[in-house]
DNA sequence: TTAAAAATCACCCAATTCAGGGAGAAAAAA
DNA sequence: TTTTTTCTCCCTGAATTGGGTGATTTTTAA
């Protein structure tokens, strides 16, 4: 079998040194490169394609879901792993429709790292335990439990619209946008839009 | 002269990884151990001191600054050099508050990172070029300048205070918040209070 | 299929925020 | 010292939000 040709997209460079050094001696996996930017990473994939590019979702400028969605309308052929901080699994949905085949956590060990490697090299998917798990009941569990519809009313709420606007994006009344604000005030335990934004910001549950 | 032993506290194994292997051929320095909670670092400190301490701002329960505070107070003669992202750079002020000796982006190279080690060690305090410049002006240039009122008033704001309270705690009247308020919304192209705080944790411009 | 949860809408009322204006005193910069 | 900026305060009125209560329908889970 071939070996399995991994580029990395992370704007940390301690993290894409542990990286490296995690796949040094592994079987099966070459290092072929390193960016720290989404046009970096471009200007590489024109030189020579990777198997695997493991991806943060973090980046500066151009984010990591906009560029996996470009990657993979570019090069089908590339798979992508998403890479982020526990507190930020809210993303982890946005990154797999935009056409990533994995997911992975900064704190995953080398079994772990080589596996979702080798694994979506293949074509298959991988997702950790961890992120499987909250991936099907949807939050961090110490977080309070928001409906798809309160998290959709929260996230236009953050963007700055008012309840009116908010009605007519939703195709829904103003009563009922107000009712939803109201039991977002009470799961988040907020006072106020400014401790709701805040307070949603903070724990990255949107 | 002695070598500097070097403690990691990151919820990333990665980041744990990449420094590691980032310290490890460095002449007078040696890494003596990690840890990925602030627990977990407590109870390594009861068997070894080490000299410098690399802190994750962001670690699971317990965060940065609080431990730094508490390792600081326990430990004075270990050194603490924090650890971020380049977003967060509003939490920088409150761990140098709080007794760390420096501060460092995760993107920083080899150098920089063992010669803020080497400096620390030796008890002076050391800050990016990068850091050192936005701690200055106070903010990333490209954002609206805000007055020292403002700031206190938008900080009161995203904690969720009422203009009412506000006003109470700067020991002054109700309109004047108001007025800050207003110019808030126009300086930061807010629509309400919910885009203002949006913006303002967006910006991290606390 | 039945029970529980979510989504929908309505009403009232108080509190707060938003938008517009003006205007004087204090502090900082020129 | 003069000018500019910042900070202070007030007014009016419209718009929005916050708190409480209650009810119907749809969806989901047991």
């Amino acid at each position: 079998m071939n070996m399995v040709k991994v580029f990395i997209v992370d704007d940390h460079y301690m993290v894409i040194e542990g990286i490296r050094v995690l796949l040094q001696h592994e079987p099966g996996i070459t290092f072929c490169g390193a960016a720290s930017s989404a046009e970096s990473c471009m200007a590489f994939l024109l030189t020579e394609l990777p198997d695997v590019i493991l991806m943060d979702i973090n980046l500066p400028g151009v984010n990591g879901i906009e560029l996996c969605q470009l990657v993979r309308l570019k090069y089908p052929s590339v798979f992508v792993i998403g890479l982020s901080t526990f507190n930020q699994l809210s993303y982890i949905r946005k990154m797999m429709e935009n056409g990533a085949s994995g997911y992975l956590l900064k704190n995953a060990g080398r079994e772990e790292l080589t596996g979702a490697i080798i694994k979506v090299a293949r074509g298959q998917e991988f997702m950790s335990s961890e992120v499987a798990l909250i991936l099907k009941h949807g939050n961090t569990s110490l977080l309070p439990l928001l409906t798809r519809r309160e998290k959709e009313v929260l996230e236009l709420i953050v963007e700055g619209c008012t309840n009116n606007e908010i009605a007519r994006k939703l195709f829904i009344g103003i009563s009922t946008v107000d009712t939803h604000r109201k039991n977002l005030l009470v799961k988040l335990n907020a006072r106020n839009t400014a401790a709701l934004v805040r307070i949603s910001l903070d724990q990255k549950l949107l």
